[in-house]
DNA sequence: AGTACAATGACAACATGCTGACATAATGAA
DNA sequence: TTCATTATGTCAGCATGTTGTCATTGTACT
């Protein structure tokens, strides 16, 4: 039963993979010189993004991941000084994490890293095709996020 | 500039890492009966589907992953009897990969569990959407394949 | 044949992710 | 209010991936 399908559909999964790889080497490569990792600026990203401020678990269930994991990441980014854990009027224990002035800094060079590493990567590229994978892939995460 | 084509871009790349995350998830928990972890049955795959039969770098070429990762996994799959090194003809030192008759039969029943996983997975979906996503996704493989 | 370069195996250090377990704090239901 | 459940911090163990290094084997070129 080697359903065309079946193949097509274990070629993307498979290609997802390789894909995710290559984008981390991707990311890795352009913040090389700002000192972070993949690790890293996933979590700059999320916490510069989120407007009402963050915890620890709360940028995992951003991310996708547990929580011990992101807390390992931010602790050792606090000790660095990219982050700061700020007290969290809702919960006692459960600071609230901040990007620090230096925090703030890094993302902005980031982002400067980033924005032509977008426009090389994607100008040849319409948006159409891109929205209409990015709802596809959406519709997966969906399927599989339970 | 948060151009819409780079908030796009972005989000395709996010939603990348966490499909790549929830699709690890899911083959470990269909394998999990079978003994076997995503990174076994991502070596398992890829040699059941060789002709020629693979050494360990070469797999590592087909997973894009480094030789020393594969070869740290095949080692261990060898002492649990799923795999097989055999002598190579073309190599002094390099072997040959074989799935053993354990190895075999471990892939199959890997094959029973996927082939309902897939089905229940697209069954809504098209064809054509598919392979669309998987088009975009295998040109942006090729741009950072280098 | 000889020699430079590439590929491979082996080992080590390290980064990142996961789960499990336990104590404590927060939340919601009776 | 009380109590069971859930969320969180923390520590530990482990799986998987990376890079670096070095010795050895293969390959290709002169």
């Amino acid at each position: 039963m080697h359903s065309p399908k079946r193949i097509l559909f274990l070629d993307l999964v498979l290609s997802i993979f390789r894909l995710n790889g290559l984008l981390i080497a991707e990311g890795d490569a352009l913040t090389e010189k700002l000192g972070l990792t993949h690790a890293r600026w996933k979590v700059i990203g999320a916490i510069a993004l989120s407007n009402a401020g963050l915890t620890v678990p709360g940028v995992a269930r951003v991310l996708g991941q547990s929580r011990q994991a992101v807390q390992r990441i931010t602790d050792v980014m606090v000790v660095d000084g990219l982050l700061a854990y700020q007290r969290n009027p809702k919960h006692k224990r459960s600071v609230l994490i901040t990007l620090t002035e230096e925090g703030n800094h890094v993302y902005n060079m980031l982002r400067e890293q980033q924005d032509p590493w977008v426009m090389e990567n994607t100008q040849e590229i319409p948006m159409e095709e891109l929205d209409q994978a990015l709802r596809l892939i959406r519709r997966l995460i969906k399927k599989f996020d339970k």
